[in-house]
DNA sequence: AGAAATTGCTACAACGATTTAGATTTGCCG
DNA sequence: CGGCAAATCTAAATCGTTGTAGCAATTTCT
C-alpha cells in the first residue's frame, strides 16, 4: 500500500540508487534527474521508510529517553525541552517510563531491539549501575540529573548535590537560623546522600548551628507532609531544608495545618524550582535546578556522539542558585 | 558489532529460519531444535532487530504519542499512565511533542517514515482537523481528550464537554450562585465553545440568572491570574467556572492579591482535578477528568485496532463528576 | 585532438529479519 | 514393515533502503 522508493524510480524512469541518491544530501546527482525525482516523488506522495535505512546505515536516529520520574512535575519541563530539543535535530524520542522496574536488562533489551542510537537516562534517583548497565551494553548513554564523579564511567550532567547541599546551608546560615532541620527524600537515592554531605559539611563549621535529619518516604507530596508533620508533634526546627519541591510544599500544608506560619514559625527551603514554585499561592523559596541548561547540554552530548567525535566520559556540573521567594525569613 | 539470527543459526547448526521460528510464538518447532536456539541465542546474547523484521511483517509495535500539551500537570499524569499501558502491551511510545507546530504536514510524514503501528494524538486544544488528516494519509488513530460528535471520522474518548459546562452550570446553581461567569480558555479551542454551549444552556433554563463570559489567553497561570485581575476591576460575579485548573489557580491568586477572600467573596470551579487540586494550599473544587480510564480505553482500542478488528470509529464518552473542596461555598 | 580525470548513472549485493515452497523427517496404523 | 499424513526442517525470495562496482558520457588538461 505505502509507496516506496521503487515506484518512484519507475514513475521517474530512473534507477532507485538515483531516487536514493537525490534523498541523501550531499550526494551527486545532475539538476536534471534530481527535478524528475522530486516530480516523481510528490506525485506519488513518496516519504522514505527511515526504518529501512536504519537497516543498512546502521542510524536509527531514535533516541531512548529513560526516566523513572513520572509524577514530579518539573519531569513535564523536562519532557518538554527534551522533545523540542531532539525535534529539532532530526531525534526521535522513543520514550520509556521504567517507575516500576528496579532491574535494567528489560529495558536494555528493548533498546537494542530498536537499535537506538543514543539513551538518555533522566533521573536524580535511579542507581548508577542503571546507567552504566546500559554502557556495558554497548550504548551511547547520557545520564541527565545523574551523579557527578570524577572518574565518570559516561557522560553525568547535573547539579553538583553536594555543592546543592552547601548553597542550601549558607542561605540558612546568613538568614539566622541556628536550629535547622535537612527533610530529605529516601535515603536510598545518592542525590540524598550526596546533599546531606554538603549540608552538613558546611553547617559543621559553626559550633552554634545544630541539624536534624529525617527521610521522607518518596519524592511526593504525602510523604512531605506526613514527614513534617511528625517533626511538629516533636518539636520541629527553625527552618527544613528539603530534598524536593514538592515535598516541600507537602511540608508547607503540614505546617499550615498545624496552625503555624511560613517563615515566621519555621521557615522551608526547597530544591528544583518547577513552575509551581512560582505561583503565589505556594510561593516557595527554593534552589534552582537549571533544567533548560541541563538539556541542551545533553542533547548537545548526544548530537556530538552521533557525528562520531568520541569524547571521553565526563562530568558536567550546573550551577545551583536560590531564588527567593517567601518561606524563608529575611536576614537579620 | 551486534549478533544477528545468522550468527544464533550458525552456532546452533541450524537454519535461519528454524530461529526464526522460535522466536516467533505459536510456529512449529521441535522442543530438541528450540533447546539447540534457546542455548546459541542466549550464549550470544542475542536479540531479535525489531526493524528488521518490521520491514516483512509490516508492524513496528511503535505508536506514536502526539500532544501540544506539554505545560499542563495533568498530561505528565497522561504520559504517566500512556507509557505504562503500551508498555504493558509490548507497545512503543514514540513522543512527538507539536507544541509549536500548527501544521499536520510534518509530524505526518515523520509518522510515516518511523511506520508507527498507530497514533494517540492527546489534545483538547487541537483542531479536530488535525487528528482527521493522520486519518486520512491512511494511520490508525485514536484522539484521547477530543471532541465527541456523533458521526466520528475516528475514535474519539474524553468527557462530553457540553455535558461538562452543564455539570458546571447544575453545580453553580445548587450552590445558590446568580451571577455567574465562564472564565474560558482560548476561544480557538472547540472544548472552549462546547463546555460554553453546555453551560449558557442549563443556565439559561433559569430567568434570574446572569451569565458573563471572558476567554484567557492560555491555558496557563499567567493568563488566568491576568483576566481574573481584569475581571476583579470591573465588578467580579460571585463564581467563575474555568477551563481548566491552572487558569483556575491563577484566577485563585489574582483574587487572594485583591485583598478577596475565596470562597466567601469570589467562587471558584476548576476542570480536571490533576493532583495539586488536592494539596491543602490549592485545594481546589474542581470536575474531575479521569485520564486512567480515558488512557486505558485508548490503548485498548489502539490493540484492538492492531489485532485487526476493524471496528468503526466511535466516540466513547467518559463520565465527569464534581470534586468537592474549599472553593466554593456550601448550598444554602 | 587525444588522453586523463571527473560526473552521473545503472545493476547488484548487502542489511536482518520473515515467509513461502518444497524437501525431510517423524508418528501412526494396519 | 510399508504407506500416508502431519510435523518439522532448509533454501530462496522478499521487505525498502543504501553502498559499491563498473560503465558511459562529459569535462579538463596538455
Amino acid at each position: 500500500m505505502p509507496v516506496t522508493l521503487r515506484d518512484v524510480a519507475q514513475a521517474a524512469g530512473v534507477s532507485r540508487s538515483a531516487v536514493s541518491r537525490c534523498f541523501t544530501p550531499g550526494a551527486s546527482i545532475s539538476d536534471k534527474t534530481r527535478a524528475k525525482v522530486e516530480q516523481a516523488a510528490s506525485d506519488l506522495g513518496y516519504s522514505p521508510n527511515a526504518l529501512a535505512s536504519s537497516l543498512t546505515t546502521g542510524r536509527t536516529k531514535l533516541v531512548g529517553v529513560v526516566s523513572n520520574n513520572f509524577h514530579n512535575p518539573i519531569f513535564l519541563e523536562f519532557f518538554d525541552r527534551v522533545t523540542r530539543e531532539l525535534q529539532g535535530r532530526g531525534l526521535r524520542p522513543l520514550l520509556v517510563n521504567l517507575s516500576d522496574e528496579t532491574d535494567p536488562t528489560q529495558s536494555i533489551r528493548m533498546l537494542q531491539q530498536y537499535s537506538v542510537d543514543a539513551v538518555i537516562v533522566a533521573s536524580s534517583t535511579l542507581p548508577v549501575s542503571f546507567a552504566t548497565s546500559y554502557v556495558e551494553a554497548g550504548m551511547r548513554v547520557v545520564h541527565s540529573f545523574g551523579r557527578l564523579t570524577d572518574s565518570p564511567k559516561l557522560h553525568v550532567l547535573g547539579i553538583d548535590n553536594v555543592e546543592a547541599g552547601r548553597v542550601a546551608a549558607r542561605e540558612l546560615l546568613r538568614r539566622g537560623y541556628r536550629r535547622v532541620g535537612f527533610l530529605a527524600g529516601p535515603l536510598s537515592a545518592t542525590s540524598t546522600r550526596d546533599r546531606h554531605t554538603g549540608f552538613a559539611e558546611e553547617l559543621g563549621r559553626h559550633r552554634d548551628v545544630s541539624l536534624s535529619v529525617s527521610y521522607a518516604q518518596a519524592y511526593s507530596f504525602d510523604a512531605g507532609r506526613a514527614e513534617m508533620t511528625r517533626l511538629l508533634s516533636m518539636g520541629p526546627a527553625e527552618a527544613y531544608f528539603c530534598g524536593d519541591d514538592v515535598l516541600s510544599i507537602g511540608a508547607l500544608s503540614a505546617i499550615r495545618d498545624a496552625g503555624l506560619s511560613v517563615p515566621d514559625d519555621v521557615g522551608i527551603l526547597g530544591l528544583n524550582n518547577m513552575e509551581m514554585a512560582g505561583w503565589e499561592l505556594i510561593n516557595l523559596t527554593t534552589i534552582h535546578n537549571p533544567v533548560d541548561e541541563i538539556v541542551r547540554g545533553s542533547v548537545d552530548l548526544v548530537d556530538r556522539m552521533l557525528s562520531g567525535a568520541e569524547t571521553a566520559p565526563q562530568s558536567i556540573a550546573f550551577d545551583c542558585k536560590v531564588v527567593e521567594r517567601g518561606t524563608l525569613r529575611p536576614a537579620p
